[in-house]
DNA sequence: GTGCCAATAT
DNA sequence: AATATTGGCA
């Protein structure tokens, strides 16, 4: 309790901070993801690193919470407990959309279901909603391509398809392969037991899209403020007749070199670059 | 409870 | 424009 010793430790601390740099992918440790999720926080920080470095011992349990003013009451009523939680929108990224497909793919057309495919992709932060939204976009996205597919090529992924054009729509797609309902290919052979969970990107809500500085690597993966799902190993999918393959979460996507244009004009932080085909 | 789909909201 | 949310129904 003495004085000195506290300036002393806070000089110490002070002094062996790290860089910017190499606090971006660490710094997530601070808060655990699942605080992060209950608070609904918007982290520019947060991290799906679900490595157990102890880099850090920090002890959030202080349980001071400032939970009055949780960025809720903004919207209309003030006194509501801050339970009416809100996400922050789920960007799909070309990435993102890509390990949907082929989720959808590997279970097949009669289980691809929100639930399973969200399961399959196990990727923090995805909820069955988002999961449910995009398939049903997706299906009319599929259904339209049918249609003219032989036509005259009119009104072809116009523009509005940008994301799903930035996958390719696996054949059995079309024609619901019977007796079969999951390709051969294991869904992630990844190479390293690394813990590289996929995070999921969200619209920023504000300030954060514009950090800019940092001299922020141009392909620095780690830089966003995105969802942090605790990174409960999911639980695997229950069979419902069809043998079904061990989950094994941690995927490496191949880099999709796309044109970042960010010519929308929007908010949005992505992980990844904007794929725009 | 889950899924599907259209409509609607943000 | 891209997602989310909701309502009605299976």
């Amino acid at each position: 309790m003495r004085e000195e010793e506290e300036s002393n430790w806070f000089s110490k601390w002070e002094e062996q901070l790290p860089s910017p740099d190499e606090l971006m992918p660490l710094s997530q440790s601070l808060i655990t993801p699942h605080l992060v999720l209950a608070f609904d926080l918007q982290s520019p920080f947060s991290q799906t690193l679900k490595t157990p470095s102890p880099v850090v011992a920090v002890h959030p349990d202080s349980g001071d919470f400032d939970s009055s003013e949780l960025g809720n009451g903004g919207g209309g009523s003030g006194d509501e407990p801050a339970r009416t939680l809100k996400r922050p929108r789920l960007v799909w990224t070309p990435q993102l959309h890509k390990r949907f497909v082929d989720a959808v793919a590997h279970l097949g057309i009669k289980n691809a279901v929100p639930k399973t495919i969200m399961q399959l992709m196990s990727v923090d932060g995805l909820t069955r909603e988002n999961v449910a939204s995009h398939l049903q976009k997706y299906r009319l996205y599929l259904k339209r391509m049918q249609g003219n597919s032989g036509g005259g090529g009119s009104g072809l992924d116009s523009a509005t398809d940008h994301l799903f054009a930035s996958s390719p729509v696996p054949a059995q797609f079309f024609h619901p392969v019977r007796g079969n309902s999951e390709q051969f290919s294991p869904f992630v052979p990844v190479a390293a037991l690394q813990q590289q969970q996929m995070a999921v990107a969200v619209a920023g809500h504000s300030q954060y899209r514009q950090m800019g500085h940092f001299g922020s690597p141009p392909n620095g993966q780690f830089e966003n403020p995105f969802l942090a799902r605790q990174a409960h190993q999911q639980q695997q999918v229950h069979r419902m007749g069809t043998p079904v393959h061990k989950l094994v979460p941690s995927y490496v996507e191949d880099l999709n070199p796309s044109t970042p244009t960010s010519a929308n004009g929007r908010k949005a932080l992505t992980l990844f670059p904007t794929g725009d085909n």
